[in-house]
DNA sequence: GGCCTTATTATACAATTGTGTAATAAGGCC
DNA sequence: GGCCTTATTACACAATTGTATAATAAGGCC
C-alpha cells in the first residue's frame, strides 16, 4: 500500500557536502529557524533521518558548515596572494581586493554569518574556529601593512589595521546587505581609495599596475 | 487547590515596555531561537498568555522591539549635533564620535542586530523601517561632508559617505564583536584618523578642540 | 465595602521541532 | 543472478512552539 521513495545509494562526501550544502543555502535565505532537519534533507534531496546517519546531531552539521563557511571566506584572500608580485602595495592591493569581491560579498554571504552568530556564541568548538580565522585575517593583513615601505605615521601597524579590517568589514556589510546600490567595481575602488588614504599609499595605482602587468 | 500566581496591575505602557526590553535581551543574548513567547513573559515577570493581551501576535511584538532598537541606534548620532558647533568638521567629528559610541557599540548589538536580520529580510513593515533609518543615517552623514569647506577630491561625496560609513559599520561591528580587543577611546580615535584621511581633513584635531572648547 | 471592569493567569491545542528505531531496497561482490 | 551489507526511507515520540479560550482576582469607582 505504502510505496516506498525510491532512491540512489551515494558516496558519503557527496552527502555529506549535498546536506552541508542545504544547510549554508537554508540558513542564508531565512536564518536559523529555516534550517530544520526536515527543510535541509528536503533541500539535498533525501529524508530527514539521513542527516543522523551521517552526523552525530544537527548541530554537529551545523558544526560542518560552519567550518566550510569560514573557509569559503577566507579562502579567497588568501589565494590572492599565491602568484603575487613581490611589490608590497600590490599584494596589499589584491589582499583587499579579494576580501571585498564575490563570492565574499553576495546577498546571502551576510546573512550566513548573521544566521551563525548566535550559534558561534554558544558552541565553544565553533567560537574557536571563528577566533583563529578572523584573527588569522588581521594578521595577515597587518603583515602585508608593515610590509609596505614608506606608510603615514598616523596609526601604528596594529591600529592601521584594524582600520583596514574596518573598512573591509563595512564595505562586505553594505555591499551584501544593499547589493543594487552599487555599480560594479564600485566597492573595489571605494576600498582601495579609503584604504590607501589610511595608509598614506596609494594603492588603487598600485592595482592598477599590477593589473595592467598580468 | 491549584494557587493562583499572586500578580499586580501595571499600566499598558510599562507593561509593553517590559515586554519589549525582554525581547531585545533575550535576542541579543540568544538569538531568535531564545526569544521564544515564554521566555520573553518569564524575562519581564508575566505569563505569556500577556503578551498576546498587548500585542497582536508575536511577530507585532518583534516589531515593536525592532522600531525600538532602530531607535535606539540612530537616535544617539542625530542628539550629537544637537548643540553643536558650526564648524563643519567639528560636527562631523561629533556625528562619528557619538556612532562608534555606546550604547551604539556594546557587546550585545550585535546579536540584536544579527538576530533582526532575517526577520527584517522576511517582514516587508520591517524592511521599510531598517531602509529608512539605514538611508536617513547615510543621507545625513553624507550632508555633513558635503559641508566640509575643502576636502580630498579623490572620491564624491556619494562615494565619500560610502567609505566613512563603511568605517563606522566595521569599527561597530569589531568593537561590538571583540569589546576585550580595544582599549578605552581606541575605536573613537581610529574611527576619527581613519574617516579624516579618507575625506584630507584632520577630524581629530577637530575633536580635539570641541572637546577642549566645551 | 460591594460591584464591575479587565488585566492577568491557567490550560488546552495543533503544528513543528530534533531524535530514536525499525523496515526496506539499492547495488557491489562472488 | 542471488546474497549481504548498509544507505535510505518510514514511522513514532516527547518536547517545544505560537495561539486560542476560559477562569480568576486585582483594584478603581460609587
Amino acid at each position: 500500500m505504502t510505496e516506498r521513495r525510491p532512491f540512489q545509494r551515494e558516496t558519503e562526501d557527496r552527502r555529506r557536502d549535498d546536506l552541508i550544502a542545504a544547510a549554508l543555502d537554508l540558513l542564508a535565505e531565512g536564518g536559523p529557524q529555516a534550517a530544520t532537519v526536515r527543510a535541509i534533507s528536503a533541500r539535498a534531496g533525501v529524508t530527514a533521518g539521513l542527516i543522523r546517519h551521517y552526523f552525530a546531531s544537527k548541530d554537529a552539521l551545523m558544526r560542518a558548515a560552519f567550518g566550510v563557511f569560514m573557509q569559503r571566506m577566507t579562502a579567497q584572500a588568501a589565494a590572492a596572494l599565491q602568484g603575487a608580485p613581490n611589490d608590497p602595495a600590490m599584494r596589499l592591493a589584491r589582499f583587499i581586493v579579494a576580501s571585498v569581491s564575490a563570492p565574499v560579498v553576495d546577498a546571502l554571504a551576510v546573512g550566513l554569518w548573521a544566521g551563525f552568530l548566535h550559534e558561534t556564541r554558544r558552541d565553544p568548538e565553533m567560537r574557536a574556529v571563528h577566533a583563529a580565522s578572523y584573527l588569522g585575517f588581521r594578521d595577515q593583513l597587518q603583515a602585508l601593512i608593515a610590509d609596505l615601505p614608506q606608510r603615514s605615521t598616523a596609526l601604528d601597524a596594529r591600529r592601521a589595521a584594524i582600520a583596514c579590517n574596518s573598512i573591509i568589514d563595512g564595505l562586505w556589510m553594505e555591499g551584501s546587505l544593499l547589493p543594487e546600490a552599487f555599480a560594479a567595481g564600485e566597492v573595489i575602488e571605494i576600498a582601495l581609495i579609503s584604504a590607501g588614504a589610511v595608509l598614506g599609499v596609494d594603492l588603487w595605482a598600485a592595482h592598477e599596475t599590477d593589473r595592467n602587468m598580468r
